[in-house]
DNA sequence: TTGTAGGCGTTATCAA
DNA sequence: TTGATAACGCCTACAA
């Protein structure tokens, strides 16, 4: 099956005039008559001519689109983001092309590969859980391809990066656990090669240090497919209470890791007074029972400014050579989870 | 910035050879010698050729693309549909391109049209709330474009489509709350005119009628965007128990309006033997306060049978006239919202 | 077995 | 003011 389309050949055919003029009129050339201008336009505006915009791509070698990598849109935060970017993109003339590597190495070097010769103008991308390797995007990087990382970053590559303030709104959200008297705060978290994963851990650690209360590596768990497989969120809950020191509280860093730990967490009804806060972008974080207390990330800004940034790159005439790095500030929200019940 | 790719010419001078004999080489054509193949895979595989897809698409006028047109993908079904759809479009060597409408038409005709004229190979779409003219869609498809509607469907236009069965799922949850002792049920939904509203209004009504329970336009409220937009569903709740008739429960058709609905509820507090079920994809309703009792879409197989019906009529010779209407059944998941608290 | 030429839809350059 | 031609990258019918 095939989609037949108007041409400017068939105008320049119907109207005896060469496709040049055609072109030009369609245009809007100073060098055409009115008269003339009158007649194509009208004629196109009848039988509904749009110019093919994969002849455009490869005759100006650009496709005004921009490619987007993300692990699962399934997920809050990122399903925020694409907003964002889609808010931009779409003012500014880009259409915008999503796909997910759901935290998989090899599935997101496919991804990116196929947005690079597909030519998108340009490529937001944050990383997989899974991805070690960034040799082929510091390639494509260096080939010319604009890059702009956003949420999961890395400094191997130096361009323009967007991200939350993981740092701080991990050691707020674990400074109030501490403020409200628990001790034995895990943190369960995402893959350790992550920008995020780090960032956060660093944030806890120094929230506890400030309140000298010892680091404890045995309170830590990773789950390095981000929550996306149950089992081992499961597994690391598990472990923990298994543990010798038992938490009394935990901090969870991951939208999915969130939500399937609180799940887990019920399911398993441990006493009622565990305290519970995690980095979600969740909207109905206060439905839950107890309410959750989170850690929400300006998802929708971040995507904004990546975006803004990659289009300035892509628009620049010469090459850019001086990046910034945003960070955004999050929002601690507090609700009943995080709280203590009992005064000990 | 521009990004400078490897082209055949490129090999071919390189080599000596002529564009074509680089072209049949690569493509393993029996007529070239296996000498002059080797060097030239060799080469391509040193210099790290890639076809341009755009060049391609340009040629043989197909882009190996789906476009998909959703109202929004901070929605579950909607993101567990494009999960469903991406499994099955990237083993077939397809490519997902999603764009978003907002629930609105004016944007989903931009959305459709950009996917048009960009050339995909065919379309996915789950049809906007506000859209009531779709006279530029039958224009497409009678152009040729293959279209398959999913979820949110049309009887305008004669192709394949693939929907859960909203009837039956409706059906089943209202007279599960009728079972509960539930009497005056009230019926929150979408804008009018969609397919699912229609039918899941239909599945409501012949419950009541089953159980002899006279139908009262005075208990269904539209929500026309959906619950895109809070303030809408929140007058919706409050006009009902403002009503005469104030409801005893509460039955939600659509994911969004169901969280903000429950929500809105939530703050509300009414007295706590309301009855409350809805269609969501959420799957964190469990942990809501009190658990929500939800009806499920298999969203994730509606998003594979659309993608195979759709590739099926793309990679068909010879025109599809013979359609179908594939059906799904929902899974209606009993929980505390739904159970009458009190007996009276 | 390899090369030449033309075309997919568009625009830029040069010529008329 | 308009037209002919070439080019973007690739493929293929036809020629050699």
């Amino acid at each position: 099956m095939r989609f037949d389309t108007v041409t400017i050949k068939d105008i320049a055919k119907a109207l005896n005039f060469s496709t040049s003029t055609v072109s030009r009129a369609l245009r809007g050339s100073y060098e055409i008559s009115e008269e003339t201008k009158k007649i194509v336009l009208e004629y196109a505006e009848k039988i509904n001519y749009r110019p093919n915009p994969v002849a455009l791509s490869l005759k100006e070698r650009r496709s005004r689109a921009i490619g987007v990598v993300v692990s699962e849109i399934a997920n809050n935060f990122f399903s925020q983001a694409i907003n964002g970017i889609e808010s931009i993109a779409y003012n500014r003339g880009y259409h915008v092309i999503i796909t997910q590597s759901h935290e998989s190495e090899e599935r997101e070097k496919v991804n990116v590969m196929h947005h690079a010769s597909r030519s998108v103008d340009g490529l937001l991308i944050s990383l997989s859980s899974g991805t070690v390797d960034l040799s082929y995007l510091k390639d494509l990087y260096e080939k010319g391809l604009p890059i702009v990382f956003f949420d999961r970053i890395t400094d191997e590559i130096n361009t323009h990066k967007v991200t939350a303030n993981n740092y701080l709104g991990a050691f707020q959200a674990t400074e109030h656990l501490i403020y409200q008297g628990f001790k034995k705060i895990a943190h369960l978290t995402s893959a350790p090669y992550l920008s995020i994963t780090k960032e956060r851990l660093q944030g806890y650690k120094e929230a506890l240090e400030k309140h000298n209360i010892p680091f404890n590596e045995a309170l830590v768990r990773h789950c390095n497919h981000g929550g996306m497989i149950a089992d081992e969120v499961e597994e690391a809950v598990t472990s923990l209470f298994k543990s010798k020191t038992k938490p009394d509280a935990i901090f969870t860093a991951g939208d999915r890791i969130t939500t399937v730990c609180f799940k887990i967490l019920k399911d398993m009804k441990p006493k009622r007074d565990l305290g519970f806060a995690g980095f979600t972008n969740t909207k109905v974080g206060e439905l839950f029972d107890p309410p959750m207390t989170v850690v929400r990330q300006p998802a929708f800004q971040i995507g904004q400014s990546a975006t803004e940034l990659l289009i300035q790159m892509i628009e620049s005439k010469r090459p850019v050579t001086e990046f910034e790095t945003k960070i955004l500030d999050t929002e601690l929200i507090l609700r009943e989870s995080s709280m203590k019940k009992e005064k000990e």
